[in-house]
DNA sequence: ATTAGCACTCTATAATTTTGAGTGCTAATT
DNA sequence: AATTAGCACTCAAAATTATAGAGTGCTAAT
């Protein structure tokens, strides 16, 4: 701690008591103010120069000359990186959301993972669900509705359910739908989608010119299949508790951010980030990249299930937010949710 | 027209006026600007007349004396009742609206009907999705998956796909899953759900016990099922343009209004009120009876398949919109959407 | 019935002053 | 050499005052 190579320790200290303070009311912090909270013992004037210093550092700024200082991004990224102290989770709280995931239904548990996560935070929930990039075929079924309407049902990896209904020429007899899945059961079911794609495309020829539409079908819902899973969705709740904050009072930002929301895009590329890198993810304002997350910093944890990361999940809120709460949330959340998922 | 009990011609003429300037630019409209928008040669001080006239009936209302007047929720109720004179969309937005959801697969047709609604009216987007009364069991299957657990598909409706894993004692054979689910089709398929529910239970007793806990589920997801889609849903789109109206300036307010937003309880209840009254409905501020809603108005159509109201979509935003253009437009979508959904 | 004229009201905007928090620098102190 | 007291200075925010003008209601004339 005390070999930083920049600043020394008295500098850190206060550098720390600045941004927990600037945290807590979100005023400029003045030399007066961070004398007092130091508890260092320094008048005033002495902090003044070392907060010069830090200000040339670029680790804090002041909005005018005549107002305290506040954090740069920078100052945010080594308070986060170097001096924060994690308030551990009281334990009922931990209990709590515990509770909260297992007694919903699996179905469920994701967009309650993202609901609860913004409820204990105060800010917006997110959760990234997977993105599998192997579908296995387990099951094909054919199902004849009224008037030329097929409803297909595709059973993929171990649980996932797809279905359509599609329109043909002519009537299909039950008899005759229950050939093709059976042929297509016995034939494919555990192969990889895409070699079965293979498979079709090349045998379609031969196949009886009636059954053409049925597998043709069959392949093209293979593709959609692969596409609709391939690009990953997420769950964004509690949007609406960035509102409370005072930073986000400029209308025009805020459109920005809630229109990033609803097209997840840009969400999706900074979750994507987090879950290529291993352990919690910080990122702190323009650090993400996206304008509209300016003001905004996002704090992730992948969870996982059988050890396999398989998806990721956080939090978005003001760059001012307290990271000491908000990231042992974001982990113990990972870590139960993965938990759930896997002691299935 | 010209036998209204209460305002004569002039005042209505007026009124209207008013009203539309008023949605134009959203400042409270003077007697000068009246009387140059009226185009009824009057001078401002007979407008000043007939204002007072109509801030006593309660059509409009000063901000303050040296105010021009703005329409209160009853002026807009009559305008909307009875003097707007719609604007026909041009027949190549009716072309566009079509083509655009012509072109989206079936299963996001509702989502996109929203969205579509949203960016053309530039406010947001509301489709409630149909509640099914009646559920109708079609087919029911049983897939083995790896250890002991099963996976549930169920048909109903000829269209709708449902399914859950289930958690068995002992591992089923594929034959003996087979066994249960022709029994339950050959018995059940094509009966009403609760019927179902009761046959199930009366003859438990008598079932195989292995099968028991099969039977049993199949019950239960029934139940769930019928609970699920018993509760309708609303897919909500566009809420972020409403950022960009001056009158959801106030933060608080708007909180209050995503919030309902993510909530969805009270917007499923407007709707709902329109579903079961026929043809459009108009929601003007507080009649809504929803505090949240107060600045906003609701503009609602059903739509059908085949001849039967089956959900009601519309938009949402603030008091002051253009009515004119924005009734025909949810109107016509529910039209489309309407031919689109029974074409099948 | 309509309108011109006029006194009056009230907001919005701008201009001005006041206040106080906070700084940077210098010189004194430890 | 590091710290600190002291002081002049800066600047935003709040309070105050002034100004402009949009619009009204009323009265008397048309």
């Amino acid at each position: 701690m005390s070999n930083d190579p920049i600043i020394n320790d008295r500098a850190r200290t206060l550098l720390k008591t600045l941004v927990e303070r600037y945290i807590l009311d979100g005023q400029p912090v003045g030399s007066r103010t961070l004398a007092r909270d130091s508890g260092m013992n320094l008048s005033p004037a002495t902090i003044r120069n070392v907060m010069a210093d830090l200000e040339d550092l670029g680790l804090v700024a002041s909005p005018h000359t005549s107002a305290g200082r506040i954090p740069t991004v920078q100052g945010y990224r080594l308070f986060v990186d170097r001096l924060l102290t994690i308030k551990p989770l009281r334990s009922s709280v931990v209990d709590q959301l515990k509770l909260k995931l297992d007694t919903t239904e699996r179905q469920k548990v994701i967009g309650s993972a993202s609901s609860l996560l913004s409820e204990v935070t105060n800010l917006a929930g997110l959760v990234m669900l997977p993105r599998r990039d192997t579908v296995i075929l387990q099951h094909i079924e054919f199902l004849p509705l009224t008037s030329n309407r097929i409803l297909v049902i595709l059973v993929v990896n171990d649980q996932e359910v797809q279905n359509r209904i599609i329109h043909t020429n002519r009537q299909f007899s039950t008899e005759e739908l229950h050939q093709v899945a059976n042929y297509l059961n016995a034939e494919f079911a555990g192969k990889e989608l895409s070699s079965i794609r293979q498979h079709i495309v090349n045998s379609l020829e031969q196949a009886r010119d009636d059954m053409h539409t049925l597998m043709q079908t069959a392949v093209e819902m293979a593709d959609q299949i692969v596409a609709t899973s391939q690009s990953d969705d997420c769950v964004i709740a509690g949007e609406s508790n960035l509102m409370h904050y005072a930073e986000m009072a400029d209308m025009d930002k805020l459109r920005q951010l809630f229109e990033a929301f609803s097209t997840k895009r840009d969400i999706l590329h900074i979750l994507d980030h987090s879950i290529h890198a291993e352990g919690m993810q910080i990122f702190i304002g323009e650090e993400s990249g996206y304008s509209a997350f300016g003001e905004c910093s996002v704090v992730t944890a992948p969870y996982k299930v059988e050890d396999q990361v398989v998806g990721v999940l956080g939090v978005i809120g003001p760059t001012r937010m307290a990271y000491d709460r908000v990231i042992p949330v974001v982990d113990v959340t990972a870590k139960i949710l993965s938990s759930l998922l896997s002691s299935d």
